[in-house]
DNA sequence: GGCCTAACGCAACTGGAGTTGACTTTGGAC
DNA sequence: GTCCAAAGTCAACTCCAGTTGCGTTAGGCC
């Protein structure tokens, strides 16, 4: 991104970032804004159209910084905890009163711009291939079929918290994260979840 | 709303409505502007922020015009055709050129007011309710258990398409529809989508 | 059919997001 | 150490979404 990787531009994107995040934190998307990630940051507004164009650009960079940080991916030594725990970890972490409306945020910025978007694709696609391990493993132990796709799995146990909290807007329990992962596992060993074969020419 | 119901206020009020679907139809969410549906509509600026506020509020009344038509719900007598049926319909919704950016403008607009979220949610109520009715009629045929939570299986089967469409921003495909339905499918079968019993206090 | 007032129209105004061009600083190559 | 271009600063400007105050129109009620 920096043809001058080093000292200032460095200081500047690590505070414009920073900045970025906080005022996420307190204040929203909605209240997010150029000017002010500006002024906390001790740049000037100026630099911050300049390189990251828009409020959707701020997002689209603090992703970036976000997908780098690994995941707890549990290892419960069952299928199904291993799953209900993921879910339950999505759920609880959009409750969180911080990360809560930073991730939010993330959601929102996606749906409109499409840097943000591209973004948060690549975003998903990581942790997907990170949480996939869990299915990994229960093939390993014989719990499933060798050709069960796990990022499909992780799909279907997620899908149902984000569907409630950004499309329908209903609330989401703990116990509505259990059904879903609980349904992951149904239709994992049912054996639906299968990897889309190649298809032969 | 109006407490001259009669002759202008309607006119003007039926006016903006069409305005802003049309609006949405050519320029999707982010080409929505109070300025285009007044002119469009005839109606002075001043007016539709008076009466509207603003363009999520606009989208918020669209809304409510379509939670009133109903849906195509189909009847094949076979659970699994059914709810394939219905989640292929979600998916093709969204393909289609005019209707899709519509339904994703509705999306996004509830993603960033609270307005327009009250109303995107008793539209979702509405359409799990209308859509159960497959469940229903597998319940009957003896197929699934009898306290099966039809509105849960809804959100199970479609949860994937919105969460492809607006989430994860991954294309979709008639395939993915497909297996999304086999899996809430699999899961109500599993018998994990049961009604929430009401807690013994 | 005349009156009252809710609802609409109108034009001028405001504020802040985003832009522009000239100037200054600074990292790094030689 | 010198030089240069990339990156940042600054102030002034544009533009348009949203607001305001007031005049006008037209339902609905007696």
């Amino acid at each position: 991104m920096d043809r001058r990787p080093g000292g200032r531009s460095a200081r500047v994107r690590d505070a414009v970032r920073q900045a970025t995040i906080a005022e996420l934190a307190e204040h929203g998307y909605s209240g997010l804004t150029v000017e002010n990630v500006a002024i906390r940051s001790g740049v000037h507004k100026t630099t911050v159209y300049r390189r990251w164009g828009s409020v959707e650009g701020l997002i689209a960079d603090a992703l970036e910084l976000a997908r780098e940080e690994p995941w707890p991916i549990p290892d419960t030594g069952s299928f199904r905890d291993d799953l209900r725990e993921i879910v339950r970890l999505v759920q609880s972490g959009f409750a969180d009163p911080v990360a809560g409306p930073i991730s939010a945020a993330f959601v929102t910025a996606a749906v409109q711009n499409g840097d943000a978007a591209r973004s948060l694709h690549d975003f998903f696609v990581a942790r997907h291939e990170q949480a996939a391990e869990v299915v990994r493993r229960a093939v390993e132990r014989g719990e499933l079929a060798a050709d069960t796709d796990g990022a499909e799995v992780i799909r279907m146990a997620v899908a149902p918290i984000y569907y409630r909290l950004f499309i329908t807007h209903e609330p989401v329990t703990e116990r509505d994260a259990e059904r879903a992962a609980d349904a992951a596992v149904a239709a994992a060993r049912a054996g639906v979840l299968s990897a889309p074969t190649s298809d032969p020419r």
